[in-house]
DNA sequence: CTCATTAGATTACATGTGTAATTTAATGAA
DNA sequence: TTCATTAAATTACACATGTAATCTAATGAG
């Protein structure tokens, strides 16, 4: 089942440490978002369902923990734009970026070495 | 307002050649998709209504064009993800696909070549 | 012990999305 | 000229999403 954006926001808060209280989840989005606390339970009522998370009583609260690691959601977000937008090939994206000038000095350090790396392991 | 993921597949088949009737934009996309006529019809209003497309007639027909441009909606969309996911950043996303051994040699081959356009450019 | 508070469960409700069917008006074939 | 076909417009309808409010049960403060 697919993950929405503000159900994607909650799984940000959840990645960043858990297991969670979802006392102490509404805590972290508001910081950067005014939800009403019962919107935010609704969304983590709906990612149990989809299975994105889990949880386990403490008490009479539930902690909450993520099913679906950051980086297996990210490889499947970043792989699913890539191939709706670009027919599945990632440099037209960094050169929409270059375009854009969205590269910054420290980008482009940052792909060298991922580029070198990749070299070193492949060939 | 947002582009949905089918009403995407009909801007690509109008981003390839416009203007371009409807049954015309029904014949491209049912060569990789079987729709009924009527909902891409849907899906035309739909985009109309967004100001993504607009039409002009020509006899009893509409001939469809773009007015957001496939670059534009790449750069859009392609920024929005990366912010999403990877606070702004792009370097997280090409190193999630090396991981996965998503990266060929070509698309090795053209990131250098970025990296040495941009290099030229800046400094 | 009692009661306001709070946790989770259930229900709500407008808008968006996917997928069409129905209606109306024009048109081209016979 | 008439009628089946076809274009676009309107309507439909279930499920998803954003954003909560209400209900029910437990609990901690006094």
């Amino acid at each position: 089942m697919e993950i929405s954006k503000t159900e994607l926001e909650v799984m940000q808060a959840i990645w960043k440490q858990s297991p969670v209280s979802s006392s102490e989840i509404i805590n972290r989005l508001n910081r950067k978002r005014e939800w009403h606390e019962k919107t935010v339970k609704t969304l983590l009522g709906r990612l149990v369902k989809k299975q994105a998370l889990d949880y386990h009583k403490e008490g009479r609260q539930y902690l909450y923990f993520p099913l679906v690691s950051q980086s297996d959601y990210q490889a499947q977000a970043s792989q699913s734009l890539i191939s709706r937008l670009f027919e599945g090939r990632i440099s037209p994206l960094v050169a929409g970026f270059a375009k854009q000038e969205k590269l910054s000095k420290d980008d482009v350090d940052e792909l060298k070495q991922l580029i070198a790396n990749w070299e070193k392991e492949n060939d």
